[in-house]
RNA sequence: GGUUCCUUGGCCGAGUGGUUAGGUACCGGUCUGCAAAACCGUUUACUCCAGUUCGAAUCUGGAAGGAACCU
């Protein structure tokens, strides 16, 4: 039976570590689960694996898009169940490392079939919202799809926007094409959530951006700054840093900014994965020392 | 030592004699195609004591702490 050992987690918390670990006493390889290690550009202040950790064990869609690529939860699940045979040739175990919620679940649960939107009736969807504001978009939403907008959080504009675009590309409503149904992999799962009490893993997370100041994520961040209006740099860490460049923000400002902002992100991560009683909790400990059975 | 002024929830900050500003932080939550995104919710108060008043954070007196200026 072949299995894909997911390790999952809040932000900081040493997931990459712990997949190192258990890859290299497996014999497995490691997808990333990261919706921000994908970027090429950006490995400091995502906490990417480095080279030498990356020369281990062999790690997958880390560094492998730039930063003005589109890409989904969806994209994932395809790219993923692509790549999957060929790693479980190799092993009788994969990992999927990583804290990105959706991606998770775009894995081991499947993504509902959504058409893809294209460029015009996004913008043009954008455009509506921009100019004429919430309401109107709701308004539409509700003439589209009415039992979706009765469910909707009206307030959220990425959600509308969403919505109405599906609506529109496909020419059915939203709803018809939510199933909400799990798909079946063949492939068994195991879930490992990795977690340390709130206080420890705070300081790791301070810790450990004030050594991603020290090695060069300003830098880092200067050399994407001309590409700062990108989603992929709609991120924690980058930022701060380009309030701070644009002088709207002061350097100590910013990287206690960006602190607080990841301790935030790591309890939106524990607040998900809280409803997932597949996963099994573990501290970092044991889960190095972690086998399957 | 004297004169004047100040004292609101973790922090910032408005306020009228009786209908509990707001922001931010913290905490909690939502989530099936940009998700490290987007969005929502709750809690914490009027420095202390006495008085006036039907009723005071809001008026009066005193205490404590702080600020500025003067000698």
């Amino acid at each position: 039976m072949k299995t894909l050992i997911v390790i999952t987690g809040p932000t900081g918390v040493g997931k990459t570590d712990i997949a190192i670990n258990i890859a290299k006493r497996l014999s497995a390889e490691i997808i990333s689960a990261d919706s921000r290690q994908l970027y090429r550009e950006i490995p400091i202040g995502t906490a990417a694996p480095t080279v030498e950790e990356q020369a281990k064990v062999c790690h997958h869609f880390v560094g492998t898009l730039n930063l003005d690529q589109y890409y989904s939860a969806a994209q994932f699940e395809t790219d993923v169940l692509k790549l999957l045979p060929s790693l479980f040739e190799k092993s009788d175990y994969a990992i999927l490392c990583g804290g990105s919620m959706l991606y998770i679940d775009a894995i081991c649960r499947g993504i509902d079939e959504i058409p893809t939107i294209s460029d015009e009736i996004r913008n043009s969807v954008i455009e509506k919202y921009k100019n004429e504001g919430i309401e109107s978009i709701c308004a539409e939403l509700q003439r589209l799809d009415p039992d979706y907008y009765a469910i909707v959080d009206h307030s959220n504009h990425k959600r509308i926007i969403h919505a109405i675009e599906i609506c529109q590309q496909a020419g059915v409503p939203y709803t018809t094409l939510r199933t909400g149904k799990h798909k079946q992999r063949p492939f068994r799962i195991i879930k490992l959530g990795i977690n340390l009490p709130r206080p420890q893993l705070f300081e790791r997370i301070n810790n450990r951006v004030e050594k991603m100041l020290e090695n060069g994520m300003i830098e880092e961040a200067k050399q994407v700054y001309h590409l700062r209006h990108l989603n992929a740099l709609n991120t924690v860490g980058y930022k701060e840093l380009f309030a701070y460049f644009d002088g709207t923000m002061d350097y100590t400002t910013a990287k206690e900014r960006i602190k607080k902002n990841t301790r935030v992100y790591a309890k939106k991560q524990l607040t998900w994965y809280a409803k997932d009683n597949e996963i099994a909790w573990l501290t970092p400990q044991e889960a190095s020392a972690w086998t399957p059975l």
